[in-house]
DNA sequence: ATGAACCTTGGAGCGACTACAAGGTCAAGC
DNA sequence: GCTTGACCTTGTAGTCGCTCCAAGGTTCAT
């Protein structure tokens, strides 16, 4: 299989694959005749593990750690659920917090009534200094 | 008003003011004799609208348009209000993006019984591809 | 006069890619 | 055998919104 071939089959862009190998997230594979990286299921599999854990927003680092986890199949396994946890709490923070700006905006939206930017609540919304004055 | 004062009243960095400047957000203050830069009222309620809209998570550009929109009073204010929505929208999808995440780690974390890594539920969903296979 | 606390500029670095340029390789069709 | 076009290679620069740093200038209190 060359890049392009697992890019599609992994739903990645080739680039992103070259980066993964650059930063170590993926080990260089063998090479062709003629140059090109030739990967095989395993080099899929792990790409796809790969890509699964950022979907779910894991940081590279932690998508390192949780990799290094899945090789050494003798450890313990709390590390995984800690950096899972902790992975949620920040998800759970970013949520709370896009809510707060939710209502926000839609409060200054259905404050809105149109007419002149002169008399718009919205602009008078964020005009309005909230950092210490 | 030097830089140092006005960074402290809006809770900005100094060279988050500088950068703003550097990118056209804001214009370029009058110098002291020092050469260092000295800031008035005017500038002090601009960056503050600015900081505002930058925590309302409207991105540099939009917060550009706010401000162009801001500064012709007699304009009529929809386009402010389309940003707005187009922003909220984005905003919305985000935190759909972000709860279907939470559940998906939160049933992960809840499958995960301990134990050691080989019969990991957290690796196991991790592994499980979703990307055309 | 000296030192601390400020300011100046320019440039590099972050995360996680993405895009591009200049060239090499491969398979198919003629 | 030659051309065409799709693929691949490398390296570098750009994205966004800052943030940090280094090397030096200014201001003010002691």
């Amino acid at each position: 299989m060359n890049i392009g071939q697992l890019a599609r089959t992994t739903g990645t862009k080739a680039e992103t694959i070259r980066y993964y190998e650059k930063i170590g997230l993926l080990t260089a594979p063998t090479r062709s005749s003629g140059n090109y990286r030739s990967y095989g299921q395993a080099d899929r599999i792990r790409l796809s593990f790969v890509r699964r854990a950022r979907e779910l927003g894991f940081p590279i680092d932690h998508v390192r750690e949780l990799l290094d986890l899945a090789d050494h199949r003798e450890h313990d396994c709390c590390k995984v659920d800690e950096l899972t946890r902790h992975h949620l709490d920040a998800v759970d923070r970013k949520i709370a917090d896009l809510s707060a700006l939710k209502h926000e905006l839609a409060s200054m939206l259905s404050a809105c009534q149109g007419g002149i930017v002169a008399n718009c609540r919205i602009l008078e919304a964020l005009g309005t200094t909230r950092a210490n004055p």
